[in-house]
DNA sequence: CGGCGGCCTTGATCTCGCTCAAGGCGGGGC
DNA sequence: GCCCCGCCTTGAGCGAGATCAAGGCCGCCG
């Protein structure tokens, strides 16, 4: 995801606005917010982990994004969040209230929404690019080089489920494990329990993640 | 794609930030502006058709999305554009500088952002829905309900080729054509030609979609 | 430490959409 | 009006990923 800017920039721009924002704490599983409710307040991940994901009639799940700490959730620009979000892990997340768009009011948290605006969008059109027309293998690599990206330790944690990673990429969970069974007896990635890997050769998973 | 009340705000919301500003005229098929070109313009349709695509190293093309009579398109709040954008049909289009995000220097053009960006990620958001968890029937009676959505005669029309839904619902040209004559054999929709249609039956055709 | 339950992996088979191929049609130019 | 070229449709066969099914691993709790 070459979005890794913007998430710098939503990290850095209007971080003072965050400074004595409200604070929560929820429990892995909880929603922070729900589909279709009034979306008047932005999120900040403190703490922890989050997905936002939309609900279709018929019970599939499309995921919308990760959040990790540091990142800006929950800007949707429109009146109601057309995306739920939950805590992946134990997560502490603060929150704000939107002032009214170029109010002009708060320069702070007009500089955070501006921010937060671009981030967002650039995450749903890389998304957008990664479920379109690209194979099992492609979306798999993309999204551990993603990851892996966003960590800083000596292993890379994936805080989600495979039925998370599945429904972020439009695949089933059979076949994300396929997958990563693959990697790995490739040698391109080494796994050390289901959610802690290793990426052993980064050249050979960016040629399968082709693009 | 529900959507729609944002393209509505886009159409309206700053329109006079429109007024006077610079305008040119595009054949058919011709380039607006290149991807990873730089992003200091925000562009409407005055007249015509424009599509947004983005072009994968081997050949592989996402369109981004369409745009059509007073929609806005072309702000990606990145410093380049991640699409490019082309004519679908010869067309005018009217430009103008984007300020400085949140400069609160000219307020018109400040809300013609907000409101664009709030499209942009919109439908963005609804593309990422439609090219996930989705069959090919679903995609294309989607697809057609939009187009049909946003038309105003009595018949729809579709100013972009079967390759150019193709590429925007993560299909083949061929499956595009044999869902196409698959609804029409079924009474849902009826062609005449290949570039205009009408719905006979919304609400069959809505089931299709389902969701 | 042993049992249990949820998550994950692996295997077999099937199906939808892709690929390869050929033919039709419709619109623009002469 | 007619021809011709590009776009579109249709058909046959194939393959990647889904589905159905079973078994393994791991973390938690007693």
């Amino acid at each position: 995801m070459s979005a890794a800017e913007s998430f710098a920039s939503a990290r850095s721009i209007g971080h003072d606005a965050w400074i004595g924002a409200a604070r929560m704490s929820f429990a892995e599983g909880k929603e922070i917010y729900a589909q279709d409710e009034d979306a008047d307040l932005i999120y900040r991940v403190i703490r922890g982990a989050v997905r936002t994901s939309h609900l279709l009639a018929d019970g599939r799940r499309q995921i919308g994004d990760f959040y990790y700490e540091g990142e800006v959730f929950g800007l949707e620009l429109s009146s109601a969040h057309r995306f739920s979000a939950e805590a992946l892990t134990s997560c502490e997340i603060a929150m704000i209230r939107r002032s009214s768009p170029a109010s002009g009011r708060d320069v702070q948290v007009d500089r955070l929404m501006w921010a937060a605006a671009g981030s967002e969008l650039a995450r749903a059109q890389s998304h957008m690019l990664l479920l379109g027309r690209t194979t099992a293998a492609e979306k798999v690599a993309r999204f551990l080089l993603d990851v892996q990206a966003r960590c800083s330790g000596d292993a890379a944690i994936l805080p989600m489920s495979r039925q998370d990673m599945a429904d972020y990429l439009g695949l089933t969970i059979e076949t994300v494990s396929r997958m990563l069974s693959r990697f790995q007896s490739e040698g391109l990635i080494r796994f050390a329990g289901a959610r802690r890997f290793n990426v052993m050769r980064p050249t050979s998973l960016a040629a399968s993640a082709a693009f």
